[in-house]
RNA sequence: GGGCGGAUAGCUCAGUUGGGAGAGCAUCGGCCUUACAAGCCGAGGGUCACAGGUUCGAACCCUGUUCCGCCUACCA
């Protein structure tokens, strides 16, 4: 048999192009709906279309591929379905900008015009982020890539709109929303972000009409007095119980507001005196209900006072402010102005600050929704990982309000409802021709679209071609899984669910996993205003895919944040490497190795050998142990603790006397053959974690044909994993370790050859160590290894491993001051021990109350550790002598 | 205001039923040992934020405090 042999070193960027390109091909990510495999199913959380990978989606596309690869390989019938957002503002901004650089509006192109422009775009710049989660590797099924605005999702979100309209959960009506002057749209309550900002309380005098008093009110939007239709106190609030009833004056305009009582109007803030303005604040807006007050809208949609305002009518609300402010002064109203702290709501696309505003707009009725999706989880119907999440999912569905879909943007799902003149609204599926009720042809379609939310509420089902009753529906719904981060908790994953449980009778997943932000290395959140973004990509191309992704895994520990430290991302690489040269030494030293399919009876396999079999059983129960249970980091760390602390660092070292010498034929064979099963499996183990790398290492194995990800993930066979040989493996170690720390401390250069007797073993300890006399040799670097039972030998370096005591005589070159001071540093570690064990062992309360085994573990310790300090001590009185 | 999370080695972080604190990087010392110097061998380094409590025993459970982060809210 002749083996290839691998290049010296790993070069990412070709192997990565290569066998992405070769699993495509192979429809390696396909899922098959005819399939009789049990399905596994995952729907990505579609990016935006605009978008370009960050470090969040990296982690998120990290995660699910491990999860989707780990799954194939157990031979279940995978889907992770892929697809992007149409983002509607986002994409609407970013298309709007480019026709600014042509001097173009969008309000000049006309509705359909720009529509058709937007398409252009995303054909021509919508799959940038697409193409970068297949440079992450992402095992996607791509044939099945979804678009919420495809038709077949476009269908999907208008039955929804119907069936919900006509069950009364969808109503259209005049109320306050937030409404952002810049993208001139209403946005629901999630897509405002709440900011603390520097602002100031103004107190402003109202006259009392027909009174000589005036009741001080302190607000800071003094522009928005302009809408006041009233002013409240406390009903309690024995300062202004007099003026209940009666009016004041309202400055600057003229008009007349009365003074009402409302126990909302907390007596200890500002002056106890609040004005009401319902057009502009939500909380003066329920006031306002509750007293039937006018609601006044002085402001028009890009944030300037309108017609109502009289004199101030076309000035910009900030300016409007100052205005007033000065107009205030001027007729000796202003009292004073203090400093305050407030939050102020921002448009969480374009940042500007959101103006309340009353206007007329389409709201789902969540109520109901809400109740259904705190019963899924609560029942267990879907379970979030980690649990701690849960609370934050209930508290949100229990606060809940009516969802403001509507906005006044273009670019989305144009909302299905038709007006007539007869006043008649249609809600229809399909277009209507005519009005059902006059029958006048000239209907006019409402002209805003849904929130983009409410396309992505439906995902988990209309991507798998709902309403069409499909295969995919059947097999992949419920899905298995969800993977996202709990930034967006509420804006989607919870309205997938109340949809879900709404139009499929069933939570859209059977789990969510809600992995943490990736911060930078100072624990900030990324961003490009503060310009600590660190790109994926560019970390990709400088340490390779599979250390980067491996570096994301092992950082994602659950419920913490993040930051990402590029040392660890080095640190990876060089774990990339290792594997690479384990391959390659592997591959090097397979001269006449036959295949013999099977591994031999582990009876005819030396004790290195067996161990690493034992270790590798057990880091592959470890690995899908922590996988089942999504602690990505932990099945990580465990098998990069074995590839490389094991596997490299002991047992390839242990077998480099069989591999090289000239001795048994059959016993090299049967090495060769471990080692190649080690590594595969190892490859396996890592295949998740490492697509790229794997694959390629999986290709030079011989007798392999095929993918790894064909191949089946490895299961732990129990009869393998072998305590007590790991015991005696272990103690084998132990005394090369003895020996080299003495090498290392006494400053004997580890190349020169140094001898070995051991004192006081037991007889089965002497045979085990006997039978691995040679292994001792080569890896500890001994020109002699032997037994006594005679006097210690004098003049020796002393080290102590469990009963045996370990001589290396010092001959010619000896520092007996060295060895006294390296002794008397480990009898002072043993004393320690000793201190302590001796402490707790003579309490009798933990005599009496421990667990048995407790204590009989540490009786025994005690009497070991006792033994061990009596054998240091008796070398280093030795040692004196020799002085 | 409410909620959640964090504080462990110089740095970044693990540590799930409470039983003598771990990793990687960094540091120090020694090695070109024919897979790998992106490596190998050895060593040093921690009152697990603070104060109480429960327990035979606490990094872990309970209470309180301090500092940091995040989410959320009708903070005029």
């Amino acid at each position: 048999m002749t083996f290839k042999e691998l290049p010296k070193s790993y070069e990412p960027k070709e192997v990565e192009e290569k066998w992405y390109r070769y699993w495509i091909d192979g429809g390696n990510f396909t899922a098959n709906e005819e399939s009789d495999q049990p399905p596994y199913s995952i729907v990505i959380p579609p990016p935006n279309v605009t978008g370009s990978l960050h470090m969040g989606h990296a982690l998120n596309n990290t995660l699910q591929d491990i999860m989707a690869r780990f799954k194939r390989m157990q031979g279940y019938n995978v889907l992770w379905l892929p697809g992007t957002d149409h983002a509607g503002i986002a994409t609407q901004n970013v298309v709007e900008k480019q026709l600014a650089l042509q001097n173009k509006a969008r309000k000049e192109m006309g509705r359909d015009l720009f529509i058709k422009r937007v398409w252009e775009w995303k054909e021509e710049s919508g799959g940038v982020i697409v193409n970068q989660l297949k440079r992450l590797g992402s095992s996607c099924d791509w044939r099945r890539e979804r678009f919420t605005m495809d038709e077949g999702l476009s269908m999907a979100v208008r039955e929804v709109f119907v069936s919900l309209y006509k069950e009364g959960l969808i109503y259209k009506g005049d109320y306050i929303i937030n409404w952002c002057p810049r993208c001139q749209t209403a946005l629901s309550d999630l897509e405002v972000e709440h900011k603390e900002e520097k602002g100031h309380l103004f107190h402003i005098k109202y006259p009392v009409k027909g009174e000589n008093e005036t009741l001080v009110v302190a607000t800071t939007r003094p522009e928005t007095m302009l809408g006041d239709t009233a002013v409240a106190v406390n009903p309690d609030d024995d300062r202004f119980k007099h003026l209940i009833g009666k009016e004041v004056h309202l400055p600057l305009t003229g008009r007349v507001i009365p003074i009402i009582a409302d126990s909302h109007v907390d007596v200890k803030f500002g002056t106890g005196a609040l004005k009401i303005t319902p057009g502009h604040d939500f909380n003066d807006f329920e006031i306002g209900q509750r007293h039937s007050l006018d609601a006044i809208s002085v402001m028009d949609k890009e944030g300037r006072i309108n017609e109502l305002g009289g004199s101030y009518a076309g000035v910009e609300r900030y300016e409007c402010r100052d205005r007033i402010v000065d107009d205030l002064k001027k007729e000796g109203l202003l009292v004073k102005i203090e400093d305050h702290d407030h939050s102020v709501g921002h448009c969480y696309r374009c940042q500007t600050t959101v103006e309340p505003m009353i206007s007329k707009q389409w709201f789902v009725k969540v109520q109901s929704l809400a109740d259904a999706a705190i019963d899924a989880v609560k029942k267990g119907e879907t379970k979030i990982v980690p649990q701690q999440w849960e609370k934050t999912y209930f508290d949100w569905m229990e606060n809940i309000k009516d969802w403001c879909i509507s906005r006044q943007i273009w670019w989305g799902h144009r909302i299905p409802a038709w007006y007539c003149d007869c006043g008649e609204i249609i809600v229809s599926v399909s277009d209507p021709d005519s009005c059902p009720k006059c029958q006048n042809s000239s209907l006019r379609q409402e002209d805003d679209v849904l929130d983009t939310w409410f396309s992505s509420a439906l995902w988990p089902f209309s991507t798998m071609g709902w309403p069409t009753q499909t295969k995919e529906l059947d097999l992949f719904y419920p899905t298995s899984l969800l993977i996202t981060g709990f930034d967006i908790l509420f804006f989607w994953v919870a309205r997938m669910m109340m949809m879900g449980l709404k139009f499929m009778g069933s939570a859209p997943f059977k789990e969510v996993y809600i992995h943490a932000l990736v911060r930078d290395s100072e624990g900030n959140k990324m961003s490009k205003s503060r310009g600590n973004v660190i790109d994926p990509l560019v970390i990709m191309e400088k340490y390779g895919t599979d250390a980067f992704r491996f570096s994301l895994a092992a950082f994602a520990a659950q419920g913490r944040d993040i930051k990402l430290d590029e040392a660890r991302v080095d640190g990876y690489r060089n774990f990339v490497n290792k594997i690479w040269n384990a391959s390659r030494f592997a591959l090097m030293n397979l001269e006449g190795f036959e295949d013999k399919k099977v591994l031999p009876n582990k009876e005819e396999l030396p004790l290195a050998d067996r161990w690493v079999l034992s270790r590798l059983n057990r880091t592959a129960k470890d690995v899908s142990c922590a996988l089942d249970t999504y602690k990505f980091n932990e099945a990580a760390n465990i098998v990069y603790q074995f590839v490389w602390h094991e596997l490299c660092d002991w047992y390839i070292e242990m077998i480099k006397p069989v591999l090289y010498g000239d001795g048994d034929s059959n016993e090299r064979n049967n090495t060769q053959a471990v080692l190649l099963e080690v590594l595969r499996t190892s490859y396996q183990l890592l295949h998740p974690f490492m697509p790229f790398i794997t694959e390629e290492l999986f290709s030079y194995l011989p007798g392999e044909e095929g993918s790894i990800m064909k191949s089946r993930f490895p299961e732990s066979d129990s009869s393998v994993v072998d305590e007590a040989l790991e015991a005696e493996m272990e103690r084998v170690m132990n005394t090369i370790k003895a020996v080299r720390n003495i090498k290392g401390e006494m400053g004997i250069s580890p190349s020169s050859s140094v001898s070995l007797i051991v004192r006081g073993v037991s007889e089965r300890h002497q045979q085990s160590l006997m039978k691995n006399e040679n292994l001792l040799k080569i890896i500890a670097r001994l020109d002699s290894f032997s037994f006594t039972d005679g006097d210690a030998p004098e003049g020796a370096a002393t080290a102590v491993v469990e009963e045996m005591e370990l001589y290396i005589p010092l001959k010619g070159h000896v520092n007996i001051d060295e060895e006294e001071k390296r002794l008397n540093k480990e009898i002072g570690k043993v004393e320690k021990d000793l201190e302590f064990l001796q402490k707790k062992l003579s309490n009798k309360a933990f005599i009496g109350k421990a667990p048995k085994e407790v204590v009989e573990k540490d009786k025994k310790r005690f009497e070991e550790v006792m033994l061990m300090k009596s054998k240091l001590v008796d070398s280093l009185g030795r040692l004196k002598c020799l002085k």
